[in-house]
DNA sequence: AGAGAGTGGTTGACAGTGTAAATTTACAGC
DNA sequence: GCTGTAAATTTACACTGTCAACCACTCTCT
């Protein structure tokens, strides 16, 4: 019998070609990253990695997720420096300023979250990737709960984060008109998009 | 002198190289279309495009352009219908309604014109490209003037607009999440953005 | 009319891509 | 040692965008 990958082999190449990868990724984007480059970096032949990912893509994908990760862990440092005694608007404001902030910090992670070009249909997220979407929900719920704001709690939920999206997305993609920065929009969305009230 | 290239022509050739290629863009993406294929299509050779274009990015921003010009028309040709009668709210929500329904129907065309990867950095857009957003800017001029929303007019057109793109783009990119479809947002979403009143 | 020049378009490279197929290497059990 | 098999590498292929050399043609000037 020949040597065979133990699961903690095949765990401990992904994670490493992730690590090596997701810098590539989210400073050129994926049409400029090469195999061979991740391969040339690693020191392994061009080849190997086609014994742990089924191509690129799924290379991608699992970048993604990585991506995801370092967006749970960033909204989850800050939810924790959260007081108790926060309301729940402002508890949505200041998670609106976590998403953003994040996006700004790393805009190419932040977009290889959403993006949807390379993959048919695009692949469903797993429990970790979700995790930055729930204290959104929870935030919701309470204001809700406390008759700060009216209305389905997941509805109210999406429209927050979605106006958020759009205005990181339009800013990210030169669209922003009038000579509007996102700064000059962020307040005012929160404002909006959280039901208008403090 | 030889013959040399009238503006006409050069236009003519743009021209039909764009209609070749809008459609294969649009439903294949960037990498996905090949110049060879457009060119195959055309029955030219490999390399004429190169006399009327820079390169491939330069040929997509030509297609780009003309899906602005699409939406430009769709968006005109609802407008167009409005009643002068319909309050400025309401013609808000037509609007809002109009943008949505062209990225449902038009969804890739939708998508290149917020696509930013391939360009550093990305292009400015020319009059013709801005004019979708102009009937939207004016309603909410006349919303504000007629004391149905409160606010700069600028910034509250900006946060319609960015809300309604996020929504488009979550969907578009598969997290909406919960269960919910973009059925379900639009109009709360209309109602949220437009300031909460009828 | 003929030569020369300068244009648009084509052909033929070339370097680089993802990855399939063939080949070599490395290890477990005899 | 040897052998069978999995892992890794090497080789090869079809395909990409696009540069450079080339061809064909039209116009100007003698």
């Amino acid at each position: 019998m020949p040597r065979e990958l133990t699961e903690n082999q095949i765990d401990t190449f992904r994670a490493e070609l992730c690590a090596v990868a997701v810098d590539l990724f989210v400073e050129r984007g994926y049409e400029a990253v090469t195999i061979r480059e991740i391969t040339r970096r690693m020191g392994c032949s061009a080849m190997t990695p086609y014994r742990y990912f089924a191509n690129k893509a799924d290379i991608f994908d699992a970048v993604r997720s990585e991506c995801f990760a370092r967006f749970g862990e960033w909204v989850h440092g800050e939810v924790e420096r959260f007081s108790d005694h926060t309301g729940p608007i402002e508890r949505l404001r200041l998670l609106g300023r976590c998403y953003v902030r994040f996006a700004l910090a790393e805009p190419r992670a932040y977009r290889m979250m959403f993006e949807v070009e390379r993959m048919h249909p695009p692949p469903v997220l797993n429990e970790i990737d979700l995790e930055p979407w729930h204290p959104l929900l929870e935030a919701t719920r309470a204001a809700v709960e406390s008759r700060a704001i009216a209305g389905d709690p997941e509805v109210l939920a999406h429209l927050y984060w979605a106006g958020l999206h759009g205005i990181i997305a339009l800013h990210q993609a030169g669209r922003l008109q009038l000579g509007k920065s996102i700064d000059d929009l962020i307040e005012p969305a929160l404002e909006l998009f959280s039901g208008g009230r403090r």
